[in-house]
DNA sequence: CATGAAAGCAAGCAATTACTTGCACCCAAC
DNA sequence: GTTGGGTGCAAGTAATTGCTTGCTTTCATG
C-alpha cells in the first residue's frame, strides 16, 4: 500500500496515450483521467517522459503472448486458437500500437520493447510451421518464414484497417479462422487423420511428447 | 507562375508531417523545411490546419494506383507486377500513412480520403480474383475477398513492420513476388498453359478482349 | 523609371505545456 | 496528541506554438 495510486495513474496514462499519442497526452489530461492532481504525477514519476514510458512499457508491451504446442497436433484448431488470442490482443491494443509505431522515429528507445512481442510471435509461429513441414504434414517446399509473415501480417493489417474499411475484410469473428485456413491451404497442409488413416482409429491425435 | 512556392511549400509540409505528425509539424519547422518565412505560410494557406490538410491530401493520398488487366492472363506475372507497384507506393509513403492512421481519431475528416486508396486497391484485386475463379483457373470454393484481404494485408504489414523487424520478413526485393505466389497457391491457381495445354501451341495467352 | 503584388524580417501576443514551489490538509502510526 | 508522509490546491515560470502586424525589400511588368 506504499503507492495505491501508482497503478491507477499508469492505467490512465496508458488510456490517454492510446487516444492522443505522446505529444497529445498532456500532463493535465492524464491527471484528469486518473482523477489526481497534476502535481502528483511529477512527485510520483518525475517527468512526463518517465510516466508515459513506464505506462507504455507495463500496460501495452509487456503483455503475455499465446503459445503454440511443441508438437503440432490438429494444426487447424491449434493455429486458430492461437491466432484468435493474438488477434484479440492486437485488437485491444490497436490504438496504442498505432501511436507507438509513429513515435518510433522520435523515441527510438521504445523500438526494442515494441518489437519483442511481434518478434516472439513470429519465432514461435515459424517454428511451428517448420515442425509441421518436417513432419510431412505440409508441402516439403513450403516456406515457414513466408507462412508466418503472411499469417501475422494479415492479422496485424486486419486489426489496423478494420475501423477504417471493414467491408474489405471477413467478419471479425471469423477472421482468425479464415486467415489460418487460407495459410494452411497455401502450404498444402494435410490434416492428421488423413495422414495417419492407415492406423485404425487414430482419430484423436496424441498429445505433445 | 502565380504561386511558384505553393508546390514547394506543400512538398515540404508533407515531408515534415511524415516525420513529425500533425502536432509535431510546427509552422516554424515547415517554414524552415520549405526555406520560406513563416509568415508566408499563413498568407498563402491561412492556417496550419489548411496547409497540412492540403499537403496530406495532395501529396500522400491522391496518388495514382496501379491497375490490373480486365481479363486475367498470366496471373502470377500480372499480380506480381501490380503488387510490386503497390508495395513501392506503400513503402514511399509509409511514414505518412503511419502518421495518418494515428491522426484518424482526432481528424476524422481525413478518414474518407485515407480510405479511398486501399478501398480501391481492394476492389480491383477482389474483382481480379473473382474473374480468375470464374474462369476456372483457381479453386471454385476459393474466396476472392479472403485472397484480396490476405495479399493486401500482407503487403501493408510488411511495409509497416520492416523497419522494426526485417528478419521476420522475406528480402524486400522478393517480397511482393513471394506474397503473390503464396496467395495463388492457396486459391489453387493453375497457370494458363496448363489449363489450355490441349490446344496446340497456346503458349502465349491472348490479350484482354 | 514607376508601380504593385508578393516575399522577407522583426516583434509581439495569447494560449498551452512541462514543471516548480509553498502551504494547507488528511490520516494512519507512534 | 502529535508527528510525518502523501495528497490537494493556488500560483507561477520559462519555453513553445499558432498567428498577427507593420514595415522593408525584391522584382517582373507597364
Amino acid at each position: 500500500m506504499t503507492h495505491p495510486t501508482r497503478d491507477h495513474i499508469l492505467d490512465a496514462a496508458a488510456r490517454v496515450f492510446a487516444e492522443h499519442g505522446f505529444r497529445g497526452s498532456t500532463t493535465r489530461l492524464i491527471a484528469d483521467a486518473a482523477d489526481v492532481n497534476e502535481v502528483t504525477l511529477f512527485r510520483l514519476f518525475g517527468s512526463k517522459d518517465a510516466l508515459l514510458g513506464e505506462a507504455i512499457r507495463t500496460r501495452v508491451y509487456e503483455r503475455e503472448m499465446p503459445v503454440l504446442p511443441e508438437e503440432p497436433g490438429d494444426a487447424q484448431a491449434e493455429l486458430t486458437a492461437w491466432a484468435s488470442v493474438e488477434y484479440d490482443n492486437l485488437h485491444t491494443h490497436r490504438s496504442s500500437i498505432r501511436q507507438g509505431m509513429t513515435e518510433l522515429s522520435e523515441r527510438p528507445e521504445l523500438s526494442r520493447c515494441m518489437a519483442t512481442g511481434p518478434k516472439g510471435s513470429h519465432a514461435r509461429l515459424r517454428a511451428y510451421f517448420t515442425r509441421l513441414i518436417a513432419a510431412g504434414r505440409a508441402a516439403k517446399d513450403a516456406n515457414p518464414l513466408h507462412a508466418s509473415a503472411v499469417l501475422l501480417g494479415t492479422l496485424f493489417a486486419d486489426v489496423m484497417g478494420r475501423d477504417m474499411m471493414p467491408e474489405t475484410l471477413p467478419p471479425a469473428k471469423q477472421a482468425p479462422a479464415v486467415y489460418v485456413e487460407f495459410v494452411l491451404r497455401s502450404i498444402g497442409y494435410t490434416a492428421r487423420q488423413v495422414q495417419t488413416r492407415r492406423r485404425p482409429s487414430a482419430a484423436r491425435p496424441r498429445r505433445s511428447a
